[in-house]
DNA sequence: CTTCCATGTTAACACAATGTTTACACAAAG
DNA sequence: CTTTGTGTAAACATTGTGTTAACATGGAAG
């Protein structure tokens, strides 16, 4: 696990599940931030932004629901990652948990196993699309931190817009990106481009690659591949 | 829900259990199968390709875990979803269970309930992305993903509506399209082709492959097998 | 054997999808 | 205020795909 640490916020109101859960969760290298309830809970996620939030669903002034609905309502908090901590009699719970948005919870009594795999499960599910990690595909390297691509040792400098797109298409070598796709992913939904503003980029990227590592699919889209 | 349903294999050796998740599946608007160990799991997999498998632990012949990973090291299952179910006190297997590259996993004993809107939520959450499954017949690797067939390691690249044409054939091996299947299905409802279209892809189509795997059905239509 | 019908085969064509180039607005940098 | 570079648009060139039309084949029925 490199990079910066992942921030973990955990709600409940049981002092000693904040413990153990925080303790073990700190063991495998997160950053832990606690809240004894719903406002508290709400209050932290904001201020903080954290990486994932686990909610007990039964908490004093809001329940984990709640907190939920509210944090999945806001653009701010449409990825981040939410987990239930619910008693395993709570059935309803664990039904209206998914409902609202959760993207995976845990029943009591908890296994700090468990809940810690499962934490670890989530990152590795969404680790290669979120986050900021260094592509490396044959002897293409491409570094969103440095916002460098080197090929074979050389660096090679691309614009903002050209950097993003090849690093999509790289994220996934061999797949197919639907136009749809790049539009959303690279420009945003809500914004409108000509229709050969991608063609246009995409041929930037395949000059200063220099590397013909990218294929046309007609009708289809684009795909990245050696 | 709409377009076809989506098929789901279930795999435990209680016949209870095959019995009470069947049902509530089927009534979701699923299209169920059973196997009752192992090796029929396993069969049946490659057999149906379903969209989601529901493995338990503890089973005859072969556990849930390695069914799992024999299905998760050939590519066609790289994107199936694979849910275990697993008895609450065995806590190693949860673990193991999420690291062989399970999507999620249930706690016996299980409610119909949580099940349902697991598996409900499970097929939410790939719903926006991923077009389709990749379809494995003998030798031939179709992949929808990557836009790609295969044939013994060869790869083959067909236009859009040869692999649409392909796709749509071998998703049911054996089966016979009619031609007017094929036409709403491929070309769409609305849109008037001469009838020669047909054949001139067919013929494409078998040319590009190489192998004689489509077949005509004088006055009825095609079908793809070995 | 002939006739008829369904499909195979081939080549040519139209057109949509993409490639390419240039120009320009605009923001950031100096 | 200039300078530099980025992102987008517009205009045109190019390519590949999908389709058609014309003809060939082959099998079944009379």
């Amino acid at each position: 696990m490199e990079g910066k640490p992942k921030q973990i916020l955990i709600a409940d109101d049981e002092v000693d599940i904040l413990e153990i859960v925080g303790y073990n969760l700190s063991k495998e290298g997160y950053e832990i931030y606690t809240a004894k309830d719903g406002n508290e809970a709400l209050d932290k996620a904001r201020q903080l932004n954290p990486d994932l939030i686990i909610l007990d669903i039964m908490m004093p002034k809001k329940t984990g629901v709640e907190v939920c609905q509210i944090l999945r309502s806001q653009p701010a908090f449409q990825d981040t990652l939410i987990i239930f901590l619910t008693a395993l009699s709570d059935e309803s719970s664990h039904i209206k948990g998914l409902e609202t948005g959760a993207d995976d919870y845990v029943s009591k009594p908890i296994s700090p196993k468990v809940l810690t795999s499962r934490v670890n499960a989530l990152f590795r599910r969404v680790s290669n699309k979120e986050t900021g990690k260094t592509i490396s595909v044959g002897n293409v390297l491409i570094d969103p931190v440095k916002f460098l691509v080197t090929i074979n040792n050389e660096e090679i400098i691309l614009a903002k817009k050209e950097f993003e797109l090849l690093y999509l298409l790289a994220s996934r070598p061999g797949r197919v990106f639907l136009r749809n796709e790049i539009l959303s992913q690279v420009w945003g939904n809500d914004v409108i481009v000509g229709d050969r503003t991608i063609d246009v980029h995409i041929r930037k990227v395949r000059q200063k690659l220099g590397v013909d590592c990218i294929t046309t699919v007609k009708g289809v889209g684009y795909k990245f591949e050696l």
